[in-house]
DNA sequence: AAGCTATTTCGATAAATCTAGAATTAAGCC
DNA sequence: GGCTTAATTCTAGATTTATCGAAATAGCTT
């Protein structure tokens, strides 16, 4: 049984690259159905091993799951454990400190 | 000049580790003066040079500060660099899902 | 200054991560 | 079946990270 504190430290860590973490921003901004590995390849212009290696680290870490499509695999953000990680972060980490200012708006406007 | 990927990156590195995590969570609940180096190594059973090198690593990113006090160094939180991460991860994450139910709960029941 | 305590820095080793070319699997199409 | 596209897995090398004992530093206290 992994505890709490270690998944939550495997996602985070998960997130602690830069190209996985531009990665994430691309799949979140995406498409619901999920946005195809050769769009993220093209997009973010790496070799297609090195971005399927980091595709597995955010799936492993339950990021982000796949669906084949024919020949094609989507990746589509999982909102869930995107929400109970900044939940987690939020509540084990920000809370505590005594005066704090309102919580982040959860979705309003992006580019 | 760092990039905010990046930077958010390595934030989310630190803390992509169970011991950190541990760490910053004593930190954020401990005094609001900061958590000498000590009382964190019994509680947490480490060895102190394995501590202080995780501690440097929270430092480096700037999730802690340190301040001397006679010879014991006490770590605090920098809440402000929390927030903007959190906020960070809040926006490029997790907003762009469409129905989103509200955001976590900021400062309420800890344990 | 000598001694004590708190903590870091040094040094060394084992393990994990990152990267990417080459080979492989999976699926559709003629 | 054979060809093509999409993507993964294999393999390997370079780099980084994690761990921790031993040695060094910083600051009291007497």
């Amino acid at each position: 049984m992994t505890g709490r504190v270690e998944q939550a430290a495997e996602r985070l860590k998960a997130l602690g690259h830069p190209v996985r973490l531009a990665i994430l921003r691309r799949v979140v901004q995406g498409p619901e159905a999920g946005t195809p590995a050769g769009e993220l390849q093209s997009r973010l212009d790496i070799p297609a091993s090195t971005l399927s290696h980091h595709l597995a680290t955010l799936a492993d870490a339950g990021l982000v799951q796949v669906a084949r499509e024919g020949t094609t695999l989507r990746y589509r953000a999982d909102f869930g454990v995107l929400h109970a990680l900044t939940d987690y972060l939020w509540q084990d980490c920000c809370a505590g400190g005594a005066a704090e200012p309102p919580p982040p708006s959860p979705c309003c406007d992006r580019d």
